[in-house]
DNA sequence: CGGCGTTTTGAGTGCTTTCAAGACCGGTGG
DNA sequence: CCACCGGTCTTGAAAGCACTCAAAACGCCG
C-alpha cells in the first residue's frame, strides 16, 4: 500500500545523522535542540527517502506517525465527495507534516519530487515532547507560523480576482525560498497548473492563462521546465495586493 | 483609543474565578491545570467585559498580550488594501486569541456580541507555559484544531458554490455549539451577513439570496433576530459537501 | 518516431457580482 | 402613539469574470 512501510533508510546512511540534517537548519523542528538531545531523538527516528509523486499518509489514515521534511517538496491536499481537490497547503525542508490531535490525518500528503523524510512515531515524538519543552515550544512555534500562513492563504483564495491570485502564489514561493536561505535566481516550481489551480481556487485553465498574461507583460520567465524566474517583482506585489490602478 | 486599556474588571467580581470560569470548562485553554496551578494562573490575568463591537487588537498592533473568551462571540478579520475584508475564523468561548509568533498581530479581533475575556500579557504567558509544560501542551492542541478548521475553511471557499458555502457556514454553528456542550432548538448567529459574506469569500446579497431559498426549502427558520434553526440537516449537509444530485 | 501527460488557446456559458431600489426593524424623539 | 431615521436585509436586472468544453501544441520518455 504504502511505500514507506516497504522502505528502510538507504545504506551508508548513518542515523546519527538524522536530525543534525533536518533540524539544525533554519526552520527545522529539531533548531533548538542541543547535540546531545538530538543524538537522543535520533534514536528514535528513522530517515526514508521516496520518489516524486509518493504518497506520504492519506486522508483518514490513522496518524501514527508524524514527519519531518529534508528535502524536496510535498502537497498537502483534501479531497471533495465530487472529485474536486483542494490544496491546503505545500511543505519545504525543514516543516512538519502530519502532527495532528486527531485520530486520523485530517489531509493526503503527496510528494512532488523524490524527497528524503525523517519518520517519527506518535507516541515516540509525544515521549520526546515531555522529556524536551523546549522541543514542544518549538512545534507549537511552528503551528503557529503554519496557521497564519493558512489565514493569509484564505485571503488569497477568497478576496482576490484570479491573477492577483497566481501572483500571491509566486511571491509565496519566493518566500519560502527566502526562509530557506537560498539566493539563486531561478525559483524551483516542481507543482503542475493544475497544483496551483488547486491551491487557489482556480481551474488549471485560467492558472495558464495567468502565466502566459504575465510572460507577455515581462513579468516572469520560464527558463526550463518547472522553474520560474520573476523580472518584475513590485508588478507581482501590485497585482497581488491590488494596488495595481484599481 | 482602545476601550480594554480604559477597562478594569467588573467591581463584584473575585479574580480568583478567572480561569476556574474561563478555563475548567469544555474546550478552554486551563482544561488540564489543577487547582493549585490554577490560582497561579489567576493572579496573573485579568478579566476585561466589553460590549458589542469592541475592537480587541488591530491588525498591526504590538502582540503583548493574550486573550481566552470567557463567554460571547469574535470576528477574526484581515483588511486588503481595496478596502475588502476577509473572515479569518469566528471564535467562541473557550478559545484562545492573539497567541502568535509574531511582533504584531496578524489579524483584527473584534466582538459581535458582548463578552467577557480573559487576559494576560505575553510575558506572563510565556513564563507559565514554562513552568507548566501541560499547558503549553494544551496551547499545542488548540493550535493544531484551529490549523485544521482553517483548512476545512480553505476547501469551502476554493471549492464550493455559494450555497454549498452557506450551507457549511450553517452546519459549523451547529458544531461549535456542540462542542460546548448546549441543546438549544435554535442557534445563535450574531454575525451580519456580511459578515457571512466576508467570511464565505461571497458578497452579502449572494448570503441573503441563498438564506431566502434555504427558508423556501423549508430548510431553516429565523425565529427572532440573530438566531436561527435548522429545519433540515441532512438536505444542508448534502448541498454542502456536493452530494446533492450535482 | 509515436504516445501520453501537460500546457496553451479559443469560444460560449453561467454563476456570482455589481448596481440599484425598496422593505424591514429597532431605536429615538416629537 | 406615531413618524422618522439609520442600519440591515431582500429582491431585481444587467454585466463580468472565471468556468466548461474542446482541440491543438508542446515536451518528455520509451
Amino acid at each position: 500500500m504504502n511505500p514507506l512501510d516497504a522502505l528502510r533508510p538507504p545504506p551508508g546512511i548513518r542515523t546519527d545523522e538524522v536530525c543534525s540534517t533536518c533540524g539544525s537548519r533554519v526552520a527545522g523542528l529539531c533548531k533548538p535542540m542541543d547535540a546531545a538531545s538530538l543524538d537522543e531523538i535520533s534514536a528514535e527516528a528513522d530517515r526514508v527517502s521516496l520518489p516524486a509523486r509518493s504518497v506520504v499518509f492519506r486522508e483518514g489514515d490513522q496518524a501514527t506517525r508524524v514527519y519531518s521534511l529534508m528535502n524536496g517538496i510535498a502537497k498537502l491536499t483534501r479531497l471533495l465527495p465530487d472529485g474536486k481537490q483542494q490544496v491546503v497547503g505545500f511543505r519545504y525542508p525543514g516543516d512538519v507534516i502530519g502532527y495532528t490531535s486527531r485520530r486520523d490525518y485530517p489531509f493526503d500528503a503527496e510528494l512532488l519530487t523524490g524527497a528524503t523524510l525523517c519518520r517519527l512515531d506518535r507516541p515516540k515524538l509525544d515521549k520526546l515532547l515531555g522529556r524536551y519543552p523546549q522541543l514542544e515550544h518549538r512545534l507549537l512555534d511552528l503551528c503557529v507560523q503554519e496557521l497564519t500562513a493558512t489565514q493569509e492563504q484564505l485571503v488569497t483564495v477568497g478576496r482576490r480576482p484570479a491573477e492577483a491570485r497566481v501572483a500571491a502564489f509566486l511571491l509565496s514561493l519566493l518566500e519560502a525560498r527566502r526562509r530557506r536561505g537560498k539566493v539563486e535566481r531561478t525559483l524551483d516550481m516542481p507543482m503542475t497548473r493544475a497544483d496551483i489551480a488547486d491551491f487557489l481556487g482556480l481551474t488549471l485553465e485560467t492558472v495558464s492563462r495567468s502565466f502566459t498574461a504575465f510572460r507577455k507583460r515581462g513579468w516572469l520567465r520560464e527558463p526550463e521546465h518547472q522553474k520560474v524566474e520573476l523580472l518584475d517583482i513590485p508588478a507581482l506585489s501590485a497585482l497581488s495586493d491590488g494596488t495595481d490602478e484599481g
